[in-house]
DNA sequence: TTGCAAAGTGGTAGATAGTGTCATATAATG
DNA sequence: CATTATATGACACTATCTACCACTTTGCAA
């Protein structure tokens, strides 16, 4: 399980630190994947194992699977967690996620995955992300 | 269940003590989460899973769910208690509930979960609470 | 083929944030 | 009042992050 927040810089070569609390869980391999809205996705081995598995069983005759199966496949990489505890992001990942080089990165736990964001993106999803859990809060009141 | 209200300080390096009434039952791991009105809410790490399942469970499909879980997960960490007593806050909820270096903190329980605020923030909401009690009183007479 | 430029990989040193421990001060208890 | 438990501040220590720098690989062009 990935908790918490974490701020950190992509540097000029494109890397971005792991937060040290995640890299136990990653260390063994880990891959990037496309997320939504426009994040980064880092999930374990095994974890990927499932979503890929999920994704290849997708009815092909349907345009969106089909669609989302090839960003899902494309988009995927697989990393490693190299002795500083960095990353490497490639370039198409870097563009699908305005991740510009010695830019602010976000990187987030999100339960089963590690998210990353430019830290733009995700002041304004985080804006979104806080009002729907004040709300729910309200409705359990 | 988690009973009384207590005045501490954060210490320089972020650090809070738990009422020493609190620490048997969250001794074996808690998770500090954000709560309501800009507290922070300190859950037993049982009570933490039965959320996270929970939340875990929602469609990624649907972006109010993904939402809901990036808010609650990213705002989460699980934290043990020192053997001083202390949990160190991290940045991100020290932000959230805007609580200083070196200020003061009420501490309360609240039933199932403990509440941290500043002490500031605190009074304030302390007068609403107790106005509405008042008010509850006058209405049931 | 060779040389050059761009991109990726790997490592290191200093700064900073976080952790653990202790001594003293304060409060609670019998 | 004596004793114990609790809280706080100080400090040293450790882990982690950042900013560099140097080397390797790749792709392109001369």
């Amino acid at each position: 399980m990935f908790l918490g927040e974490f701020q950190h810089t992509m540097d000029s070569k494109g890397r971005v630190v792991i937060p040290s609390k995640f890299r136990e869980e990653l260390q063994q391999g880990c891959v990037i994947t496309k997320g939504q809205d426009n994040c980064l996705q880092i999930l374990t081995k095994s974890n990927w194992e499932e979503e890929a598995i999920k994704m290849a069983s997708l009815p092909s005759t349907d345009r969106t699977s089909r669609q989302l199966r090839r960003a899902l496949f494309s988009g995927a990489i697989d990393v490693k967690i190299d002795s500083a505890g960095r990353v490497q992001i490639p370039e198409n990942l870097r563009v699908y996620s305005g991740i510009d080089i010695n830019e602010e990165v976000t990187v987030t736990g999100s339960g089963p995955v590690v998210e990353v964001w430019s830290t733009r993106s995700w002041k304004k999803i985080q804006n979104e992300a806080d009002q729907a859990f004040a709300n729910i809060n309200e409705v359990k009141g």
